[in-house]
DNA sequence: TATGAATGAGCCTTCATTCAT
DNA sequence: AATGAATGAAGGCTCATTCAT
């Protein structure tokens, strides 16, 4: 077999916690919540994760892990530039307005953070990640469409990811006032209100 | 003085709730912890409040009320309104960036309100608060300058705080990513780009 | 009440572990076999004593305190020292012959400071109040006796007591080996046998 | 080699868990430690010792042996048995003062034997053994010398044991206070003091 | 109004043991 | 003969909650 029983024993375990973290939360998810979920004993969770924190770093690294390639999807989908900004924008908008497992328990965690250093590494990639895939698709992109950034470019995507999280937050709260629409909407211009036409120059690149 | 006594013990109570919130987190604060910190018995916690998520619901109202002082300070301190949206701005984001007690503790519950339903009322009004905060300053004041918002005027301080709060989070996370300097640049590029210039509005006032 | 309500707990708990301790030893004694003794929850031990260590040191102390209390008396009971020895003698030698639970205790949790530093306060100071009462009672009644120890005096109480918990072991293993007559006999000849008759001092005092 | 495949790994498996044993003692020795220290699976543990119980039993048979194998030397060294009985009580003094991990181990399951029947087996033996070699060659050789026990010579050697074992526990609780020195001194003085020359016996055997 | 004592459920973890391979 | 996976019963400890005082 390929895939050693251990492996998959453990690729159950963390997807089991990713589901029921996404359901309780951390503070109200104990390893026998997730257990339960396997179908396994709480002896079987200990004997592929020594403690409790072993196993959320490994499951915040997987959930993140699985954000990330949601984004990757959305940035890399489109073939014309111009045309695709609106539909990968709304693509990760949907990776939170979704709320998917995923999502839920990045959020959760990211709050135990504050708290937990140990916490803090995965998503200080995943956030390095997201960075990465706006400044490769979208900065670029831009620029090769003769507009410049208002901004520093560097910071170009942590504001839109952090518009994207805060705003998740807020409809978590308050689901009715925000919408989708408005959200697509809103970030497209907001995206392109953050650079500006520079006229003549032909990018003779 | 106005308080009654059991007045006095209450805010107490809530007060001391809020820094060892800001210390611990939610999921490692126990209500002994609480006791120690106002130096009363468990008992006299449990006299005042019947819960702990009764205490934490009062908690939270406090600490959202406590940034949203701060945050109606911001708008209300400028006299010109052009010169003074940099400093608004500035200050919204201090109160994030400086991670005041009440602000880590506004961030951690709001995480628990993703689990806990009877949370989420003072974030939403929380919320709410600060949107009108910038409809009425900002909002209005770009209005008399002859600005025009490109987006959904109401979506517009939604955008605003979600913003603010989605850096926080990476700044929790990776604090050398998220420079102050580079934050408030950004932030009042992105105000302004949200609006056009509507040319022909002598605006007679 | 003299006597709070705590105190009464904690001197409750502390019999109980005796017992139980006696009847089960170290390693097979649980918090919750001791709750079951007293006749309290699990918690409530815990309210007490903040954890197990922390029970079994003041335990290990009680029950140094209780043999102490024996040997003292072994020593003091007498009022013509020649014709006392041999009791006191007999009473050393009952203590541990009669294996009382306060004696079992001891005997294992001596074993336990082996491994376990935190232990061996207690029973330093047991062994050198024993060496105190054997110097206080013997080895000044002898000497009264115009006898002369022929050891380090200060040894010979270690010796002494050192020779009664090696029988008492022996005893626990193979009972049939060890006969309480020919102890006490053995003890009393070598009792005698470490001093040497120093004839011509007269004693003037 | 006269072992068989088997044989050997049981006798890596004793020896280990003597090691393990005298570090951590019994109370705080798992299987896993055990397993560890031989670089087997806990599986394979119980594969040649069906129970916990079963391994610790042959494990005090062996540690037993080898202090009982340094008792025989200790008393079959000398040649000229006068001068030889110091030696030989340093000698016994000195496997337990060294405190050799199979030393240790007998002290440790002696205290558990108080409550686990099945441990005291080995150690009635290896007491019976220790007798039998202080009669063979002490008692023998101080009659060959004309000298007579003042107390039943079937007792002699548990006191001797008796004592030693006695001291080590006071050493081991307060090291300071049982000097290496002074023990011998006094085993010695003590060995002679419980004889008496018999003067007109030309022992005519 | 406040305390100290106690409860009981639940938590993370350890561990001897079993068993398929 | 040995391993790795898994079990299930405790074990020590925490904690929200209750209650007599």
């Amino acid at each position: 077999m390929r895939y050693k029983k251990s492996e998959l024993s453990v690729d159950q375990i963390v997807g089991a916690s990713i589901r029921v973290l996404a359901r309780q939360g951390y503070a109200r998810t104990s390893l026998m919540d997730i257990a339960k979920e396997v179908g396994m004993s709480k002896g079987a969770v200990h004997y592929h994760f020594p403690t409790k924190e072993a196993l959320m770093s490994e499951v915040l690294t997987t959930a993140c892990d699985a954000v990330a390639d949601r984004t990757r999807a959305a940035w890399t989908e489109g073939d014309r530039p111009e045309a695709s900004i609106r539909s990968s924008l709304q693509e990760l908008w949907s990776v939170r307005a979704e709320l998917s497992d995923e999502a839920k328990v990045v959020a959760d965690l990211l709050a135990q953070a504050l708290h937990d250093r140990q916490l803090r590494a995965p998503l200080a990639e995943y956030y390095r990640f997201a960075v990465s895939q706006v400044d490769e698709h979208l900065t670029s992109h831009l620029d090769k469409l003769g507009l410049k950034p208002k901004v520093d470019p560097h910071l170009l995507p942590r504001l839109l990811h952090g518009l994207l999280d805060g705003l998740l937050m807020q409809r978590i709260v308050d689901p009715e006032a925000v919408k989708d629409e408005d959200v697509i909407n809103a970030l497209e211009v907001l995206a392109l209100s953050l650079f500006e036409l520079v006229p003549n120059t032909p990018d003779p690149q």
